[in-house]
DNA sequence: TTGAAAGCGCTACCAC
DNA sequence: GTGGTAGCGCTTTCAA
């Protein structure tokens, strides 16, 4: 057995009272010590005891205390996204946890599994975080950021494809997406478009978007071209049987919704000997590397957030200065990365 | 402006004491009336004032001082995984999120990008969670776990490949992964086996014991057969570099380490000339969708996770009977799923 | 340079 | 049935 105790039932978790009486000196010395307060000054050897007693006793100063007494925290709260963490939502995510964590926030994720709107909001509040950045996937009503803010959010951002009254918005509009791949699939002569409408729960926030910014597209570039959604499973079956009635549909050209769909989909259209893009042209969104893998290699949408200030910093900004109208920002940039496929 | 005020400046947020006045009781009632405590009668009408009141002020209670004075939270904390969020783990979290909430734990998972093992934990610990699960890839060390069980953790239980001492264990043990694909291999007569190792950082600890399960399933079957890690990187150069030594290799089967790295290896033999299952067998993990969208289909390895528990209910036992000998459980089932690759 | 003490919001013990 | 109040661990003002 080590010398650092399992602490085998009696003891009781070190405090900063244990490390003063260990040192020899008061607690309000540990905690001058211990947070480097510059506005009082400490002997050296003072301050080595202290640190050393600290160690010895393996204190870790206490987060609910130390908030309770400030009166805030410094805690970022992300609700976890519920379905599909895509790779665009992935690096956001690792980019925004580093940047807050270098201005000195704790960044945690909540789950909110199976719980209402409102409820997870007031779940969330009682943590007490000072910003709240809720991706889209997760309900966030006007209720919901008015218990937020009243508990003390000095920031409440949505990720959304639509913002929330009262709240900042990161708005990733993914119609243009959708109005991306349609411009390039007109671009290349293709006038009947199928939209693919994944069926999977949590997909529709994504899905209409696209599909509206496709129908959008198509108006305003005046061709005489139409667009028709096209429902889908991500099944093999589902795929075969679209495919099977693929030549009924009098498409020559399918925005996929993703590359996963789109891989799913192209398959099935090969498989159904209808050659792509000799006959039809197939395009995804994410740019995943499977996509060129596949023969022939599929075009796709790429995203990225092209924001003024790092995320980190706009929420370090919201916190500082808060109060402030409601900010909309529309950082979605969608490229498409035509290859053979369309 | 609605009537529930945005808290313009000069507010502070509501806390029971507010409630309290605004009912006309003292805070002790509030307490028993919000927590539906039931060792104090209260009067249905003084109960329904209570309510009202906190309904109108929007009072959140204060996690932190609830628990300050508690002694201890109900909050599991999960590091949030580095790198690869595989299907496995993404439904592995679900369901202990939903389990752990069903028992009445909140669960956060905590971002700790950028630090080293021991400065994360000592974070972990700030928190005074009542239990910490550690995915594989995030680096847990004796001196962590014992940070973590003397600041009051009553469970520390790891998931990676391998187990860390003092803490208790889900090890996921890859080698289980390896040994499936290779003993699949060898019965279909494939004796020159090579195993895909990915360079992507963070991919090692489990790409290692995948090697080693390989190199003992070979060993044990006795068959005169040999096995020989490939280095791969996630990229079409790297693939395309190995699909072009591959006749000087001796190699007539292959166990890609996952489904993605085997369809990018499978489409670089393919290109290069190597006939997919004919000349080389081709094996990944994970059975993803899109192996069977590949032509060949692509032969797998299905992990699951076979707990006489549920994960969920396994640390609910280890909180409220804590103090035992640490517990090492192996729930990974590994089965081979053959399709037209292999 | 150090110490004593107040008080953050909450719950639970004990009086009334 | 309801209220007063101590005290959880911490920081910070004020005194010494």
């Amino acid at each position: 057995m080590s010398q650092l105790s399992e602490q085998p039932a009696g003891t009781s978790v070190p405090t900063s009272a244990d490390v003063a009486r260990l040192a020899g000196v008061s607690r309000a010395t540990v905690s001058y010590v211990l947070n480097d307060n510059t506005s009082v000054r400490i002997s050296e050897p003072t301050r080595r005891r202290v640190r050393e007693a600290a160690a010895d006793l393996g204190y870790v100063p206490h987060a609910a205390a130390r908030s309770l007494r400030a009166g805030h925290t410094r805690m970022v709260l992300l609700p976890a996204a519920r379905s599909p963490a895509g790779p665009l939502y992935q690096r956001f995510l690792t980019g925004l946890e580093t940047g807050l964590r270098r201005l000195d926030y704790t960044v945690v994720q909540y789950g909110s599994a199976g719980m209402d709107a409102d409820e997870a909001a007031r779940a969330w509040a009682e943590l007490r975080p000072v910003a709240v950045v809720s991706p889209g996937n997760i309900a966030l009503t006007p209720y919901g950021t008015g218990v937020l803010t009243r508990s003390g959010a000095k920031a409440v951002i949505t990720l959304g494809p639509q913002p929330v009254e009262g709240a900042h918005a990161l708005v990733v509009d993914q119609r243009e997406v959708g109005g991306a791949a349609v411009r390039h699939l007109l671009s290349r002569g293709r006038r009947g478009i199928g939209v693919v409408m994944p069926q999977e729960p949590g997909l529709a926030p994504f899905a209409e978007p696209r599909l509206a910014g496709a129908v959008r597209a198509v108006e305003e570039s005046g061709a005489d071209a139409r667009v028709r959604p096209l429902p889908l499973r991500y099944e093999e079956e589902s795929a075969a049987d679209l495919a099977a009635r693929w030549r009924t549909l009098g498409l020559d050209a399918v925005f996929a919704y993703d590359d996963e769909y789109a891989m799913l989909l192209m398959r099935a259209l090969q498989d159904a000997g209808i050659g792509v893009p000799a006959e039809t042209a197939v395009i995804g969104a994410d740019d995943l590397m499977l996509g060129r893998l596949l023969r022939p290699r599929l075009s796709s949408v790429t995203m990225e957030l092209a924001t003024a200030q790092s995320p980190a910093e706009m929420i370090d900004r919201l916190v500082q200065s808060p109060g402030g109208a409601p900010e909309r920002h529309y950082p979605l940039r969608a490229t498409v990365v035509a290859r053979e496929s369309s």
